[in-house]
DNA sequence: GACAAAAATGCAACGATATATCATTTTCCC
DNA sequence: GGGAAAATGATATATCGTTGCATTTTTGTC
């Protein structure tokens, strides 16, 4: 099920959320670990929804969507995860190298989400922004249109 | 109710509106219109389920959702409103010119919204994405942080 | 104007997404 | 081990959006 690229990318994502919350004196519970690997292994972004499903196959007790918001809620703050307002989904963020320079594409075609890193060009758009009187926030910039593979395929 | 400035803004809005519809064959009905109006009235961002309130005192029938849904799909499909996905509400936009270059911006505090017009930065955004293979879309780039106002109260 | 076709709207039910509230369990720290 | 704090569970409910089909309105044609 789990290529290798992918078990590479919940080895690295889990390494980096254990880190980050001995960092900050956080607990990376079962629940929130399990989460995050679904979110990892999913190679894309997730609804909230189809993680309950998810987790239902591997856990005894149902997990409840006030219960799986919260997590989100916790992955998110971390800076583990984004949430993608737009599909309702969420993404899980392995390179944190990008902390103050995120875009986030979603093909409007296949909703499928992509980051991507540009600090020169984020820094543009903040300064623009804060000439206005406007304070970006992180990793908060949704883009929409078409991906490569939609684009081909489009009529 | 309406200032000056709105009542501008209502009938710019409109005639926009009527022009556009008149060009390009497509009806400008009277639920359309009151939409646009109530819209264009409120001077910012407003959910479905507000305007079928608007709507219901301004009107004898109820209006139902999908109505207001189909009718919200119109305006956007012109280009007459924008959906602001991250907040379910809806924009209306007075500036045609800026068909290629807009910017949308909302408040995670008061989840005001606004439009920015930037063309140069527009298109910087847009040829980056081109390297990567992913063609922007129109009125969909939505980003979030502290509008003026909130900034300045913000502890 | 009468009529059929097409477009728009109304209606009811439902599905998807998200939150509130309070009970229970687990973890932490002394 | 015991009490406080944090996390999770359970239930109900609020919010957002869609589907399918009936009805009304408009359009184009004769």
């Amino acid at each position: 099920m789990a290529s290798a690229a992918s078990e590479d990318c919940v080895r690295l994502g889990l390494a980096l959320a254990e880190r980050l919350c001995q960092e900050r004196k956080m607990r990376l519970t079962p629940l929130r670990r399990q989460v995050l690997i679904c979110l990892l292994e999913a190679q894309g972004a997730v609804k909230a929804y189809d993680l309950i499903e998810m987790l239902h196959k591997t856990r005894k007790r149902f997990t409840p969507p006030s219960t799986i918001y919260r997590t989100l809620d916790f992955l998110v703050d971390c800076g583990l995860v984004h949430k993608i307002a737009s599909i309702n989904s969420y993404l899980p963020c392995t390179c944190q190298h990008h902390e103050n320079s995120l875009l986030l594409f979603v093909c409007s075609r296949c909703k499928k989400a992509q980051e991507m890193d540009d600090p020169k060009l984020y820094v543009a758009l903040k300064q623009r922004f804060e000439e206005l009187g406007l304070a970006l926030e992180n990793g908060s910039i949704e883009m929409h249109g078409l991906c490569h593979a939609c684009a081909k395929t489009e009529a």
